[in-house]
DNA sequence: CGGCAGGCGGTTA
DNA sequence: TAACCGCCTGCC
């Protein structure tokens, strides 16, 4: 077991950043401090701000790689005051939301969490994907009297079958999964930004958060329920008019796009 | 209770 | 544009 400290400035919350929708593999304990796997690391975090604490079952901690990961080394202050000049309404969102980071999270485990995430909610979501780790992925140690398990990598889980994915009941995106993962382990395992519609099950929203999430695109801007409902609100714009809701991105947010999305989603969230 | 619509952080055909 | 798997919610 290990311990390390890290510094996100002013800018970083733990349950602000885990419960923003943009990952799945992290949950929250009883004192507040969040459990979870990225790739093969495991972790516990909590703390805030100049003092984060990263407690991990490996001998010394990978500093760079939690550092990276949580996004540390981006100055969220100085994008909170160019998007608050810009609008007042990111502006409270981004005050009421403060300490949200964006993940710098692996592409692979992305790109199957979001064809998982369609059309569904996030504790199923989350269910699915660790019940996919548990029983293709390799273990990848205990931590805090539980056992965790990486996700499948391409290879493994191009071999399964429907039926071998059946017990996790992922409905109509199992065949997707499987299909995507033969696209991506021919391919060499290489996930490429420029091919993500290609994937079956990777529609705009879908493409787009991989982007954002997995290539460090910040000015991606995906289109959800949730933040149709913000522009629909809060910007007073058609429900259905997403071409509008582009450029009203593009214009107040841009080239933070990304960063604005993920507090306007925890916003309406929380108050919804 | 218990059965049955309606909805869910979209994509496909 | 509707159908889609599966599960959870709210309604009657």
């Amino acid at each position: 077991m290990s311990r390390i400290i890290l510094s996100g400035g002013s800018n970083f919350r733990p349950d602000h950043t885990f419960d923003c929708g943009q990952c799945f593999r992290w949950d929250r304990e009883e004192d507040g401090s969040y459990t979870g796997i990225a790739g093969r690391k495991i972790a516990r975090i909590y703390g805030s701000d100049e003092r984060i604490i990263i407690e991990s079952p490996d001998r010394t901690a990978d500093r760079v790689f939690w550092e990276n990961y949580l996004d540390l080394n981006r100055d969220y202050g100085k994008i909170r005051d160019y998007l608050g000049k810009r609008d007042t309404v990111i502006r409270e969102a981004m005050e009421f939301g403060r300490g949200i980071r964006l993940l710098n999270q692996d592409k692979w485990e992305t790109l199957i969490s979001f064809i998982i995430s369609a059309n569904n909610n996030i504790p199923r979501i989350k269910k699915n994907i660790n019940m996919l780790a548990e029983m293709f992925g390799k273990p990848a140690g205990g931590f805090r009297g539980r056992e965790f398990y990486e996700l499948p990598e391409p290879e493994v889980l191009a071999q399964l079958t429907e039926k071998d994915l059946a017990p996790i009941r992922l409905g109509y995106r199992a065949p997707y999964l499987i299909k995507t993962a033969k696209m991506v382990a021919d391919d060499g395992c290489c996930i490429r930004e420029d091919r993500l519609r290609g994937y079956v099950g990777v529609g705009p929203k879908v493409a787009s958060c991989i982007s954002l999430f997995a290539f460090d695109n910040v000015d991606s801007f995906p289109i959800d329920t949730w933040v149709k409902q913000v522009m629909n609100k809060l910007y007073g714009i058609d429900k259905k008019d997403t071409e509008a809701m582009k450029k009203l991105a593009e214009d107040k947010f841009s080239p933070y796009g990304g960063i604005a999305q993920q507090y306007l989603f925890y916003f309406i969230r929380e108050k919804s």
